[in-house]
DNA sequence: ACTCATCATTGACCTGAGTCAATGATTATA
DNA sequence: TATAATCATTGACTCAGGTCAATGATGAGT
């Protein structure tokens, strides 16, 4: 199957320049993000790739600049998918700021650009800036968040919902009359959804019933009033879940 | 099935009193914490009340001082629960820090004592405070790695491991000799262990074959050996997960 | 003691989703 | 254009765990 990666709309040159492309670090000043960045190297990794393995300990924070990342669990030879992470995000904070071991395993899924800045470095920055202390309080809440949704989404909703509502908000994020394609490898939206590539191949099957048609990685709505009579969308769900800092001090923008 | 609630060690009278007990607050300046004091309230609600519903956006910032709360997903008739919150620990501080709508519903299951701080209170207490905002971050980072265990647990785990595993682990707790009982109703255990009460009382009677019997409330390690052969625990999901934050500035402990 | 409510246990049955295995598609490499 | 991978589909079968229902226990209130 083709997949379209849409190639980044910017490749920047050097760990700093990579930082200043972060919009959740907009209200860090320069002096930090220059710390940040002193020590640390921009790295490209191919797919595939692994970039760390559960129970280590992090010498450095990744940040992810571009591409994607699945952190799974590990037991033995199963693995189980528990996160996805899109570009810009930091790569389990939690386990970087208090020296704690991993606790999933990272692999590169498309590859990806990213910024590694030593582990004692950024604590030290966070444990000093104010600003930068929010911006990664923001983006863990955000992660977690996610966490929360993906929960929900597991163990509220049956396969077929969750392949229907999935293939739902799909439709709906593209602009309208715009064709509809998956945007990862079935096996990889598979075990998101949480089953595995034969259940969710036999569900597609199933879902077209109720209007929801995919050929190859074409995703077409063919009665949309059916579709969303049987999937309903649940915005605490279904909704993305940006990064959004709160700005420090009182200079609120609402 | 009697259970036993250890006594609070403490009653706090005021919410400031409440906020002085919190050891995460530790590196937080008076200042800061009776500017959170100030407009709060104290508030004890019983077993069986709900705290606050999903999908509402949070006035208060709750506090939770003892007491325990579960956290709940919710679809229609249906409830699954995401989290256990043990004090002294926020509910769900993403949402209040990001104006944000409850992903979870809360429920009170042992009585318990709350802080009340008004969102919009600590959202600049935040924003102007760095310490607090440390152990915010310190709070919600484990949070967020407990909900990652909490994930593997169920995922990479069978119904009788889960179960095995928890009682081995209330039984390392324990000092050896003590007696262990089990700390909370079956019901709660079968739903933190993602399972139904009637999948768990049968799992009780699996589980007795490896070495491991309940019989009430009271469990009784029969064959250590057994037990430990047949569930591995795996710190990397069994270990508690403490909140500890990061010093201000350059003062470590370490 | 009686009643009522909640919780726990047990049995019978069902089913959603996983496993295993065979067959096609598609893409990449030689 | 072979050849080899990797991915997707489909069918047959299995089973862990859920559902439903009946029966005990336990404790609270009167």
């Amino acid at each position: 199957m083709r997949i379209d990666v849409p190639p980044s709309p910017f490749i920047p040159a050097t760990p700093r320049d990579a930082l200043a492309d972060i919009p959740w670090l907009q209200a860090v000043p320069d002096a930090t993000l220059d710390r940040l960045a002193g020590q640390a190297v921009l790295h490209r990794m191919p797919a595939g790739s692994q970039l760390f393995e559960q129970a280590e300990v992090p010498a450095f924070a990744v940040l992810l600049a571009s591409g994607t990342v699945e952190l799974l669990g590990v037991r033995g030879r199963e693995e189980t998918l528990v996160e996805f992470v899109r570009p810009p995000d930091l790569l389990l904070p939690a386990a970087v700021l208090n020296r704690q071991p991993y606790l999933l395993r990272a692999r590169v899924l498309d590859d990806a650009h990213l910024v590694l800045i030593q582990a004692e470095t950024l604590r030290r920055a966070v444990a000093a800036d104010h600003s930068l202390c929010l911006a990664v309080l923001a983006c863990q809440a955000a992660q977690f968040r996610r966490q929360l949704r993906h929960a929900k989404n597991l163990h509220l909703r049956s396969a077929e919902e969750r392949v229907g509502c999935y293939l739902l908000s799909l439709v709906n994020a593209a602009p309208p009359g715009e064709t509809v394609r998956l945007p990862l490898e079935k096996r990889l939206i598979a075990s998101h959804l949480g089953m595995t590539r034969e259940t969710f191949s036999r569900t597609l099957a199933g879902v077209a019933a109720h209007g929801l048609r995919v050929e190859g990685d074409l995703v077409s709505l063919a009665d949309a009033a059916a579709a969303r009579a049987r999937f309903r969308l649940d915005p605490l769900i279904d909704d993305p879940e940006p990064i959004h800092p709160l700005p420090p001090d009182g200079a609120s923008p609402w």
